[in-house]
DNA sequence: ATAACTGTTATAGTGTGATTATAACATTAC
DNA sequence: GTAATGTTATAATCACACTATAACAGTTAT
């Protein structure tokens, strides 16, 4: 179970964390039924406070990705999916942002498309690497 | 000049007013030379306080695209590219996450590439609707 | 010159979120 | 029962976002 803290990325610790463990969720590296590592493991492991890796949990049980039962390790949702009404609806409003600040960095709508299909063919090779 | 908040939004006030103003900026609606409208005047027609604008306005200053001076207005800046360094290096992570986002709700990579395609259409119409 | 307008600086207060620290509690697994 | 797990509670600290007021310092228009 890899996770990091990144100094240089804004945002709070207890998201960067979620995230990491949804992305390694979507790569397959972590399946359904999986364990995550407890609270306490990751928090010494990390140098922090047991509450904000529980911050990540509790993030990641809002979002239906894992399942939290007191006494029991926290693991990964059998059915991840359970696509929400808010599907694509919230995504638009984050591309569309994302995609003004590439066109005001003086990237072509091309650059824009091309950096996507990069990402996500970088996405399927780590896929890969894990199977 | 066109700006608003958006209590659903969960990121602070002055970035969405900064966001704006790029959105503008970057579909041509606001054009180099461009004056912006005070910080009062912005402050009162949404009911906000003056440093709250003024934010927008410091944030806006600090990425180059608008130039802040003393007893004058605001305008846009005549050079806006400056292409930083940081340009593709930034946008790289930030794609990564949405994507993450993305296909944990279940939609596929051709669904994303065309969910991108959407919004760079979106922005060309909005554009043309401005000329 | 004067007045009205601009951004700027200063000071202070409020509220919220993120993080830490400690401790105890409740449930589960061995 | 013991050890591990997540949970609840309390409190403290720090930074950020926002507000409120007031005064200051340039610019523009009359």
């Amino acid at each position: 179970m890899l996770l990091s803290i990144d100094e240089k990325d804004e945002r709070p610790i207890y998201l960067q964390l979620a995230n990491q463990i949804k992305e390694q969720v979507s790569q397959g590296i972590l399946k359904p039924g999986d364990e995550l590592p407890s609270v306490r493991d990751v928090a010494q492991s990390l140098g922090i406070n047991l509450h904000t890796v529980r911050g990540a949990y509790l993030r990641l049980r809002d979002e239906g990705l894992i399942d939290l039962r007191l006494g029991r390790k926290a693991r990964i949702t059998r059915q991840p999916p359970a696509v929400e009404k808010d599907s694509a609806g919230n995504l638009k409003p984050r591309i569309r942002e994302l995609i003004t600040d590439a066109l005001l960095k003086g990237l072509a709508p091309d650059d824009i498309r091309d950096l996507v299909s990069e990402v996500l063919d970088d996405i399927q090779a780590d896929r890969k690497e894990h199977e």
